[in-house]
DNA sequence: TTATTGTATTTTATTATTAAAAACATTCAA
DNA sequence: TTGAATGTTTTTAATAATAAAATACAATAA
């Protein structure tokens, strides 16, 4: 076989379907109609047509299709499980390679790694290609892939080019009207990192959720398709970090809650050096704790 | 057939390489050591022993494989041509886009593409879902690729971004210490400027390179992977845009000098505001151009 | 004429196949 | 006996072949 025939499938029950809301000795829509309603060539309607004429479900003659019988529920056609698309690959990948302390320098076989994920060979080696952008990973001279990973300049230039994008953000945000929505947004946001704060000695576990709602708030500003890919992989990273390293978490994360707030507070007043400086000192402190995280896991 | 034979070929030929240092009845080295010589696989090597021995340049026997005749040139297989490599395949596609002026929302044809570029299909399919990364291209829900191409709102985007990363280098750069090399750099491009500045009425179309060079040498400050694979892209892009756009060419150029002129003045004096200042200008200046010529050339 | 169907061509997704690599087992000479 | 060398099998990856679907074009009947 080459191509799955899941289309054909697909149009067959959903030309079932439209045959149900018919009677016995209706007439079907011209082939071009059918094709239409169904958003596939007509070339599938065709073949389903075919296939239907075969079940005595229609007759044709000429231009008219005929309904002779009403199909039943034992015609309907099996639907093949759909593989996965590429963004739900692309979290899934990267969550593998997060809790799993895939070792830097692994050689990534593409038989075995898409069935892993139970995708087709090639729509695997398609999405390596475009993860290669970012450096992750590298194609190797005979083939194959090798995962370079997250070694300590993947996490020290990572965390460079994310101050580099939030501070422009904050840049931006700190210009915008009294009137946009960031503002009383940023209000809330204050009072939540408030919230946390009092019943930090239970909940320090909840700061992870916390930090990345933070720094969406802040970089959701910035509308540039380039950012935004970024952003993607950045939020990706640092968020599973932060749940990865146990060491200290509680006394990290009320730090951390502080310096989230002082930014806040700065932003609110519209004090664009004190915002800065704040954010830069809580980039920092989170650059830290991914290098930190490296290293616990070996992978420094 | 299903993969090619060039590495047997080329093994084949570097084989004879290795035997035309030897003489009649001299001993072959082991197939491990030949595999590790020619840097392939010891499988490789016996296909490759087995073909001298039908052609009567070896006699294997056990252990031993004595030569029995020197190859001549015509026992030489031929090599075919080698596909481009993906690096030169970026360069030639995104040359093909801008020279030809595709238009946006164009549908790529993988097999059609990738005969003009002589590369194998699924080599462009990876590429294309590597450029798609960056919203040049998306891949459509039916199959095939569309060209997003160089929208108005791709140019702004992509400028926008250009900004906080050369203003980031800018930032940077200003900080370096009296003895890097950066500085002797920016007085040498001050006088090649300077150079063009006075012949600007004969050669006023090399700014276009010029401009090139100043780009380059700001940004390569920054040492960042993800700086420096935007970094491609964006100089590919304002650089061909800069040749492309003829109206008032002369003029454009010789504004653009100044702003340089001006902005390197700003840097050796180590004056981070005015410097930033006159970047910016000058990184707007060259966005109304990109914009310009994009609806000169019926993208907009 | 125009809507509809028939036919041919093009294009894409996937499989089957082959080359190459890697792993494992065996043999032979020191 | 040992280890280097070869023989054999298994695994992996690249690509040609293929079938499904889409598209384009031609023919036909209302």
């Amino acid at each position: 076989m080459a191509r799955t025939d899941a289309v054909f499938r697909n149009s067959f029950n959903g030309l079932i379907k439209i045959c149900n809301k018919l009677k016995v000795n209706d007439k079907l829509d011209p082939e071009s109609t059918l094709a239409t309603k169904l958003d596939v060539s007509r070339t599938v309607i065709r073949s389903v047509l075919q296939a239907f004429v075969k079940l005595n479900i229609i007759k044709i003659s000429g231009r008219t299709k005929t309904l002779i019988r009403m199909p039943n529920k034992n015609d309907l056609l099996t639907i093949l499980e759909r593989t996965i698309s590429l963004g739900q690959l692309e979290t899934d990948f990267l969550n593998w390679l997060l809790h799993f302390d895939v070792p830097p320098n692994t050689i990534l076989n593409v038989t075995k790694v898409s069935k892993q994920f139970s995708v087709a060979p090639h729509t695997l080696q398609e999405f390596f290609s475009g993860l290669s952008r970012f450096g992750l990973i590298e194609r190797r001279a005979k083939g194959g892939w090798i995962l370079r990973g997250f070694t300590k300049n993947f996490a020290i230039e990572l965390s460079d080019f994310r101050v580099v994008l939030e501070i422009n953000a904050i840049r931006h945000l700190i210009k915008l009207p009294e009137n946009h929505p960031i503002w009383s947004q940023l209000g809330e946001l204050k009072n939540k990192h408030n919230d946390l704060l009092r019943n930090i000695d239970q909940n320090f576990h909840d700061f992870s959720q916390l930090d990345e709602l933070y720094h969406i708030t802040i970089n959701k500003i910035v509308k540039n398709r380039f950012v935004e890919e970024f952003q993607k992989i950045i939020s990706l990273i640092f968020h599973y970090h932060y749940q990865w390293d146990k060491t200290e978490e509680r006394s990290r994360n009320e730090a951390a809650i502080k310096e989230h707030i002082k930014t806040i507070e700065a932003l609110l007043n519209k004090d664009e050096i004190l915002a800065i400086d704040c954010a830069k000192k809580h980039l920092n402190t989170s650059k830290q704790t991914l290098l930190s995280s490296l290293i616990t896991h070996n992978l420094g």
